[in-house]
DNA sequence: CACCATGTTCCTTG
DNA sequence: CCAAGGAACATGGT
């Protein structure tokens, strides 16, 4: 389930539920998700430590914790990867099937499950020094990005997923950030004009910023018994009607109508992903290409 | 059976 | 040395 906003979401849910809780026991059930951090190590850094606070950075959660006994702080970070979920549940219930690992904490359990094992919780923060700036935050600003892009070749929705550049947006978001900027993903970072830029800065912003306000208010189900299982890209509301309030534009819409034109919104494939948009409304054409260019909206 | 999937890392090629 | 492309990781859904 992760991109930012996902992992945004998460982390405001989580963090009062961790808080001031003591790992009274660490259970590895998939050693790989620690990598590279050994098992024992994890095991041993982690038992008797209290959760003192939770925090997002890219597509990471950062879980702050007060080593057992001492005054020293330590950092657990966590990577939901493509499949992971993590999530409190009574300790008395019985695990997910591809439970990765469990922190007894008393009354609760604190899972962290992932059926493809690409997801990580590690002791090993030294990936969050590569990552760029956060696309909500003061760090990010058009003459940034601007910055960012004027040297590649390379076509700038290959370029919004390098998390060196930018933090956190994913492949969804990518594509959703390009359709409202109006700016055909195959186009070269260099060849962006200034004002182009400058629409895709305001686009990335929104499209966060608009799907964590929608997580944030669906009441979603983290463990994933029910319907809204944490991921809101899809979902369907409490009725069991697929919410539809403006979310996706394009992503997963290959062949359907655009909701702006009607045209049919097309997929292709750069650096291995998917890529959808909306061959009319995302050409290069200089005039009038903005899907919406008005509020800034955050 | 085939193909697709929200991500990152490693290896090869140019 | 660097940029770019592709495979690998592992499982499940359609």
């Amino acid at each position: 389930m992760p991109e930012l906003p996902e992992v945004e979401v998460l982390a405001r849910h989580l963090a009062p539920r961790l808080k001031d809780k003591v790992i009274l026991d660490v259970e590895i059930r998939r050693a790989r998700v620690l990598r590279p951090t050994p098992p024992k190590q994890l095991r041993k850094t982690l038992r008797g430590a209290r959760f003192a606070g939770l925090t997002r950075r890219g597509k990471y959660l950062v879980f702050t914790l007060r080593a057992a006994g001492g005054r020293k702080m330590l950092d657990l970070l966590g990577h939901l990867g493509m499949s992971g979920r993590m999530y409190l549940q009574p300790s008395a219930a019985s695990l997910p099937k591809h439970a990765a690992l469990v922190l007894r904490l008393g009354q609760e359990s604190f899972i962290f499950e992932d059926p493809r094992y690409f997801g990580r919780l590690t002791l090993d923060a030294s990936v969050i020094s590569a990552l760029g700036p956060e696309p909500l935050g003061d760090g990010f600003t058009s003459d940034y990005l601007a910055n960012a892009l004027k040297r590649s070749a390379q076509a700038v929705k290959v370029k919004l997923l390098d998390q060196s550049i930018v933090a956190g947006v994913g492949n969804i978001y990518a594509s959703e950030a390009l359709f409202r900027a109006g700016i055909p993903p195959r186009l070269a970072s260099r060849r962006l004009r200034r004002r182009q830029v400058e629409q895709l800065w305001r686009s990335v912003r929104e499209v966060l910023a608009r799907a964590i306000r929608l997580g944030s208010t669906l009441g979603l189900d983290w463990a994933g018994t029910g319907n809204n299982d944490g991921i809101f890209y899809y979902g369907r509301d409490a009725s069991g009607q697929e919410f539809f309030e403006e979310r996706l534009q394009v992503y997963d819409r290959a062949g359907k109508p655009c909701y702006r034109c009607q045209a049919p919104i097309k997929r292709i494939v750069q650096g291995g992903r998917s890529t959808f948009y909306c061959p009319h409304c995302q050409r290069n054409g200089d005039a009038k290409t903005s899907v919406d260019g008005s509020g800034v909206d955050l």
